[in-house]
RNA sequence: AGAGAGGUGGCCGAGUGGUCGAAGGCGCACGACUGGAACUCGUGUAUGGGGCAACUCAUCGAGGGUUCGAAUCCCUUCCUCUCUGCCA
């Protein structure tokens, strides 16, 4: 959630930032107006009640004096009727502000370029060169069939369409990654962590996922619980309505997990192959994150990921990412986009987000700095997703007549 | 899933209608004592909101209700523990 006293004090700077992201001026006045209701609601409420508690203590020494109660009662009735009006106000302007203030997005850093869409966002570099092949790459679902790796019609049997089935030694090399992407993530200092993958809604507002984005999440029938969309939400939770100590930080995670998307809204794109399906693997890294550190980690987050791509081989770029394409919670992204020989062009395959506080002020993360208690940063991160590195190695790694090669740093672990 | 018991501050634990944001203890912080430390003694020690401040409002798992007044009474709900059932 944004802060809502730096909206009201620093409104045309905060209106301006939010405008990257799309987001018009009248939402943003709305809420400022909203917030100022509340305000004066609850002054003059707590008005009221302190004059009720004031009485009602007396109340109890007249009793106990065996004083006449009755003007007292009467005056204490009226100001109870006060009460009950200017509570349904308040509670009001609450729920209308709550309402709009959860579904205000991130302010994005100022260092965010400007822009619309993904063609805006900025190439910062390019690392490892793509192979050049004397043959045309195929791509991995024609790889796919060629090695019997993806059954993707009874995935579909099983499930419904964008899901599938890993065979043989995709299935093994899915797990291999799994491992190695972890080991990496571990020596890098991260904790490994294994968690539900099944969170409550609570837990789905702190990082930002509800209320806005529900029609994205697979919901557990009546109940109050949800398929995780993406490690980040259990792993930042961890700390949920927690106060940490300075010392403590940074807290560094790493976890795999099955991720569950509906893919609302993305009818048509990529329906071919396994770059978007509803259920895929991914190894996430989380960061709680003193403030003045969290720039560092970031870094730190996106080299590794990179690392991890190198070490595998493969040609990436690292893009950042412009104000509209921004996710909803995150102030500054770089994603790291996998070369796909087979479809002749970079595909993300991580995506490293700082939240800075945006998350911890939803999720009450907090730190002890001496005596006060400030909001951490939240940070976030794939390394890597699991399905699209498969699909990568496929496309890179592949041979004329159709077999494809394992990169050397797997053969451990196959 | 059924039966029973219970959820109070960082932890333990008292508190069954008012003077309770909450005794006492432990822990922690600071100070005194000491050459230094332990011991001992003193002081302080929940969170969130409003206010420059004095101060004030809210919170005793959560939500609702009764009452002038609720940690305390009533209802709903979540969670934990024990027994039974079921399982990996």
């Amino acid at each position: 959630m944004i802060d809502l006293k730096y909206l009201q004090k620093n409104f045309d700077e905060a209106s301006a930032k939010l405008s990257k992201k799309g987001v018009d001026g009248e939402a943003l006045e709305n809420l400022k107006t909203l917030f100022s209701n509340l305000k004066d609601a609850n002054a003059r409420l707590e008005v009221a009640k302190a004059d009720q508690n004031r009485m009602s203590k007396l109340f109890g020494e007249y009793m106990r004096e065996k004083k006449d109660i009755t003007e007292l009662k009467a005056k204490v009735d009226a100001n109870k009727e006060v009460i009950v009006v200017l509570q349904s106000t308040a509670n009001k302007a609450n729920d209308a502000l709550q309402t709009i203030a959860l579904a205000m997005p991130n302010l994005p850093d100022d260092s965010v370029p400007i822009g619309t869409d993904e063609d805006d966002n900025v190439e910062l570099r390019k690392v490892l060169t793509p192979r050049v092949f004397d043959f045309e790459p195929k791509e991995h679902w024609a790889l796919a069939e060629i090695n019997g790796w993806i059954d993707f019609e009874r995935g579909v049997k099983l499930a419904k369409s964008r899901f599938s089935v890993l065979r043989g030694d995709a299935a093994r090399l899915e797990r291999a990654l799994i491992n190695f992407f972890l080991d990496v993530n571990r020596e890098k200092g991260f904790e490994e962590v294994c968690v539900p993958f099944i969170n409550n809604a609570s837990m789905l507002q702190g990082t930002g996922q509800l209320p806005k984005f529900e029609d994205d999440l697979f919901k557990i029938e009546d109940e109050n619980l949800y398929l995780i969309p993406t490690a980040e939400v259990p792993l930042t939770n961890l700390y949920n309505d927690e106060i940490l100590t300075d010392k403590e930080l940074p807290i560094l995670l790493t976890g795999y997990t099955p991720c569950f998307r509906k893919e609302a809204g993305s009818a048509g794109r990529d329906t071919r192959g396994m770059i978007r399906q509803h259920q895929f693997n991914k190894v996430e890294m989380v960061a709680i994150a003193n403030p003045n550190e969290s720039d560092k980690i970031f870094e730190m987050m996106v080299e590794n990921a990179s690392d991890i791509l190198t070490q595998l081989g493969l040609p990436h770029r690292v893009v950042e990412l412009c104000g509209g394409d921004l996710g909803f919670s995150a102030a500054t992204t770089i994603d790291l986009e996998v070369w796909l020989p087979g479809q002749d062009k970079y595909r993300e395959i991580s995506s490293i987000s700082n939240t800075r506080e945006f998350q911890a002020r939803r999720a009450k993360i907090r730190y002890r700095d001496g005596k006060k208690n400030r909001l951490v940063h939240t940070l976030n991160g794939s390394a890597l997703a699991v399905g699209r590195t498969l699909v990568a190695i496929m496309e890179n790694y592949q041979n004329e007549d159709g077999s494809i090669e394992i990169p050397k740093v797997l053969k451990k672990y196959m």
